[in-house]
DNA sequence: AAAATACACTAACACTCGTTAGCAATATAA
DNA sequence: TTATATTGCTAACGAGTGTTAGTGTATTTT
C-alpha cells in the first residue's frame, strides 16, 4: 500500500485517531479489529504501531478529548455573571453543537468508555462524576432562586444529557431538520420542562 | 460443577437469558464470553449449548423481548380514547417503570442491539422506527389540537426516549430516589416540556 | 428395576485478535 | 550524494474466541 495520507495540518497519528472514532462508533470498541482500522488508513495493521502504542491508547485519546473540552466549558459557564436558567441554556448549547461537530468522538466517549483501561478508567469516571455534580449544582441554585421547577436536581442533569446525547439517532436519520433547528427544537421543549 | 439452579418457575434456558443480559450490559455483548457466562450460571462452557443454539441467538431473544412489548403497549394506547398529551404521559410512565422493572435487558436491547444478526437486525431496526414514527403522530396529534407546543415532533421523540433510557445511570448512583419519584420527576420535565 | 432422556463433562477444532521482530523502502537532513 | 530518521511491509507469536464431537452420569419415565 501507500503511505497515510495527510494534509499538512494533521500527523499521521491524528489521521489514524479520527478514523478510529469512526470506526469505534460504528462498531463498537471490542469489534472494532486493528486490521479493519488498517483498511480504512489504508496500510497494514502493524504498520499502525509505528504511530500508536495500542488500541487501548485510542481510546483514551478519543475520550479524554471530549472530557476535557467538556470541563473547560464547565469552568467558563460557572465563572459567568448571569442566572441559572442562562447557564443551562448555554450548557445545552455547548453540548449539543459539540454532538452535531465532534459526533464520533463524542458517541465514542459516551458508549465505549466503559472499555477503557486502568488508571484510565478511573479517571475518566471521576471526572464525569464531577461534572455532573457541577451541573445538578447550577440547578440547585435556580431551584433555590425559584427560577427553576422543584426537582429533583440530578435526575433533572440525567434527563438532559442523555437527552442530548440522542442526537445519535438525528444523525443517522435521513430526513434530518438542520443542526440549529434541532438546538432549538431541544432548548425549548428542555429548558420550557425546567421553568417555573 | 453442578446443574444449573432453577426455581420451579424457570426453565434452565431463561436462567441462562437472565445471566447473559446481565453480563451483556456490563461488558458489552462482544467482550462478554461464553466462558464468563458459563462462570455465572455455575457450568461449563460447552455445557450452555445443551439449552441454547449460539451466543447471538442470547441476543435477539432479549431484544425482541423488549421490541414486542413496546409494540404491545404502543397498540394499547394507541387503541385509548384519550387526549394526546395523556397518552404521552402513559406512554412515558410505560417506558419508564419497564427500564426500572427489566433493567437489564432493556438496556441491552438499547445499546448491543447492533451486534445483532440478519435477519434480526433489519426486523429489530424496523420496529424501532416503526416504534418512534406511531410515538411521533402522537406528538403531532397534540400540536394540531394546539395540545402541544410547536415543535418538530421527531426530535421531541428522540429526546423523550433517550431522556429514559438515562434511567442507566441513575440505577448505577449510589444515592437513588425511589422509582415512583423518579418517575414523577421526569413527567413534570418532559411533560411540562412539551404543554402548551 | 430397566430404559430413555436430559444434562454436564473433557478435549479439541478453526479462527480472530492485538502486538512484536526484523527488514525494506521512502522521505528528510547533512 | 550520502546518512539518518520515518514509515511501511511480511511473518509469526500467544492468547482468547464460539462451537462441536464424543462420552459419562444423573434424573425422569416406563
Amino acid at each position: 500500500m501507500g503511505r497515510i495520507k495527510t494534509d499538512n495540518n494533521h500527523t499521521r497519528k491524528e489521521v489514524i485517531i479520527t478514523s478510529a472514532a469512526a470506526l469505534f462508533k460504528e462498531k463498537g470498541f471490542k469489534a472494532a479489529s486493528m486490521r479493519e482500522l488498517a483498511d480504512v488508513v489504508g496500510v497494514e495493521a502493524a504498520s499502525l504501531y509505528n504511530h500508536i502504542h495500542s488500541k487501548s491508547e485510542l481510546l483514551h485519546i478519543i475520550c479524554f478529548e471530549v472530557a476535557n473540552r467538556y470541563m473547560h466549558t464547565m469552568d467558563e459557564i460557572e465563572a459567568e455573571a448571569t442566572n441559572s436558567i442562562q447557564k443551562i441554556e448555554k450548557l445545552l448549547r455547548f453540548l449539543i453543537t459539540g454532538m452535531v461537530l465532534h459526533y464520533d468522538e463524542v458517541y465514542v466517549s459516551d458508549r465505549e468508555w466503559k472499555h477503557l483501561s486502568e488508571p484510565y478508567l478511573s479517571n475518566f469516571q471521576s471526572q464525569r462524576r464531577t461534572f455532573r455534580k457541577r451541573f445538578a449544582a447550577i440547578i440547585e441554585q435556580g431551584i433555590a432562586k425559584k427560577e427553576i421547577k422543584k426537582i429533583d436536581a440530578p435526575t433533572a442533569v440525567l434527563i438532559l444529557l442523555h437527552a442530548v446525547s440522542g442526537i445519535e439517532s438525528w444523525h443517522r436519520s435521513k430526513v434530518k431538520i438542520n443542526g440549529k433547528e434541532l438546538e432549538e427544537n431541544m432548548i425549548t421543549i428542555l429548558v420550557g420542562g425546567l421553568k417555573k
